[in-house]
DNA sequence: TCGCATCGCTAATCCGATTTAGCAAAGGGA
DNA sequence: TCCCTTTGCTAAATCGGATTAGCGATGCGA
């Protein structure tokens, strides 16, 4: 039915050329090599008509670039964080005229290794390896141009990475709660009080309670939980109440706080009344809550642009090795925190 | 620092043989060719030592076809749902060891032609059309090979579509409700009474409405809602809290029912000692409230998979043009159901 | 011993572009 | 008029494989 793509060679043909001259034109390089504006005319004319677009394979094999990079995930892309992640970096690449392939490894080795060749053999251009949580991850050897997204490399790479700014987010949150007057009467629910008194390998953890300490905010007391889950957040968040009354909470990230409202709301407790609320994250449930969660946004869609970026000028010149980018994560200020 | 890639030349050379030889003992078609069994574990072992694969882009030229699929959505692949069709066409891809490609249109028609162009530049051997919500979309001319997912073509077009089965899920979710003994005071949230009372161009909200009606069982009352958001769920059933008393909720969808949930519990009334809700989607919120959530499941890890599975199909063999494939949307039981 | 089939492998071509090297014609200076 | 540039374009090589056509050596029958 759709008959045979029309080719560099029918286009030359069409116009009256060689190939070489043809393609000279399409490149742009015709003006570079004296090639008359006359015959330009002609072929841009004639390609134009034909409806001309060259062969992508074709020119990859020649060039050895394919305009393509690969998007490799832990799991990311099914979670609904990295939904934004890869927009992100969708639109950088469009922009770009790029395509992406994304592919995930599960966290299985072997399906890593499987991926990387599937893409290098498909010459892609450069990589971004992406994580589902910020963590430290190994890298593959010889993976080529690539940037590590919301992942830091475990052996030192070399290799850029793209990272939220967790720190400055605790500070972020704290300040949410000095701003409206908090002084004394702060929870934390999730993590603390110790650096290390959180989920096992999360950075998050580390950072945003390293955050909350710099920012002079006073803790009165913290619940630690391991796998940030709603029940855990209602868990804690009730086994706190029975002993103390707080004024004010910061809960680790939304999840948390989506089970710390249910019991503030057990005990009679209102938000933002009795208990003002802060988390991370900026989930979709945040602005479905009520009332609205104030919240600090992890900024995946930024991330996922940024890695494209950074990919890109990696690419392009020399750039110096593994630079870590953090990227700001705003504060969504919404109806979960009244002054006092 | 990587050294160049190991191309066939090479390995031909390191084995004593000519690039013909080689390259048929790697595609297999040693044997068939009378290649000596010897010569074969020649170049074999060599293949194995210098680790050889073969250039992926010079393999499209010559043969065509590039083991590429492109997965072009409207910009399903930002949300949660699409999540689970981008990872269900990844698995099913990489069964098939195929790569994917994928796009956001955002809706715009330029830039569709422009991804799509992009896609068959790189010589894809099929395309996956997918949709954000089940709906009717216009087909691009010239596209090849391809099947629509959670979508419908407008004006026919003999494309294979993958839609999960709405009706069948109506009558599911009715099915749970006359399983526990409801007969009576069951109203429905989000759309309805008549088929054509709900969100414009929604297939889902048809379907749901056909199945439930389908059904046999009776329904008291309904309450449509514009957009399916957690507000109009809240703002729906206090407007029918005001004037009825009902025994059993039908929310259109997951989100709908969240703000049934609220306007239940302000209303004093209990999930599911008083009403019994059911709902549709299973949203990942849908096991967070509390109580869990009753609801009939999007399908879209099976979907993405099944669009895989279907273009391979249509691209093997002459598959009958236009077909449907319906894919089954399972109940999951949870808490928000009593008998009576 | 000749002729023909079979065996085992390779030379050459092709896919669709980019790129290098160079050729024929026109123009300019001595 | 001759030689040398410059102009404007093209032939041919190349990228890395798959595939077609065919070549030399051996075996076998007559």
């Amino acid at each position: 039915m759709s008959r045979r793509r029309v080719t560099l060679a029918d286009l030359a043909q069409a116009a009256g050329v060689s190939r070489t001259t043809a393609s000279l034109v399409m490149t742009g390089r015709g003006r570079e090599l004296r090639i008359s504006h006359d015959v330009e005319q002609r072929v841009l004319r004639a390609a134009d008509e034909l409806g001309y677009r060259p062969n992508a394979v074709s020119v990859g094999l020649r060039t050895g670039t394919s305009r393509t990079i690969g998007f490799v995930s832990d799991t990311v892309a099914t979670s609904r964080l990295a939904g934004d992640m890869i927009k992100g970096a969708l639109e950088a690449a469009r922009e770009r005229g790029v395509m992406l392939f994304i592919g995930e490894t599960e966290g299985d080795p072997d399906l890593e290794r499987g991926l990387l060749h599937a893409m290098q053999d498909r010459q892609v251009d450069g990589i971004i390896l992406a994580a589902m949580f910020t963590r430290t991850i190994k890298v593959p050897k010889d993976i080529g141009p690539a940037v590590l997204l919301n992942a830091l490399p475990k052996p030192a790479s070399g290799l850029p990475s793209i990272v939220p700014d967790e720190v400055e987010a605790g500070r972020s949150a704290a300040r949410v709660l000095l701003d409206a007057g908090h002084r004394d009467g702060v929870y934390l629910i999730g993590a603390g009080p110790r650096l290390r008194d959180g989920p096992v390998d999360s950075v998050a953890a580390v950072e945003r309670l390293q955050g909350i300490r710099d920012s002079g905010l006073k803790i009165a007391g913290a619940r630690a939980c391991p796998d940030w889950q709603p029940e855990e957040g209602l868990a804690a968040t009730r086994a706190l109440l029975a002993e103390h009354r707080p004024k004010a909470l910061i809960c680790l990230n939304d999840r948390l706080a989506l089970g710390a409202y249910q019991a503030l709301q057990d005990a009679g407790l209102s938000v933002p009344d009795d208990v003002s609320v802060v988390s991370f994250d900026d989930h979709p449930i945040a602005s479905w809550l009520r009332p609205k969660l104030t919240t600090v946004a992890l900024p995946y869609y930024e991330l996922g642009r940024k890695a494209v970026e950074v990919l890109f000028a990696q690419m392009g010149e020399e750039s110096e090795p593994g630079q870590v980018h953090r990227v700001a994560m705003p504060v969504r200020l919404r109806e979960s925190v009244k002054p006092r």
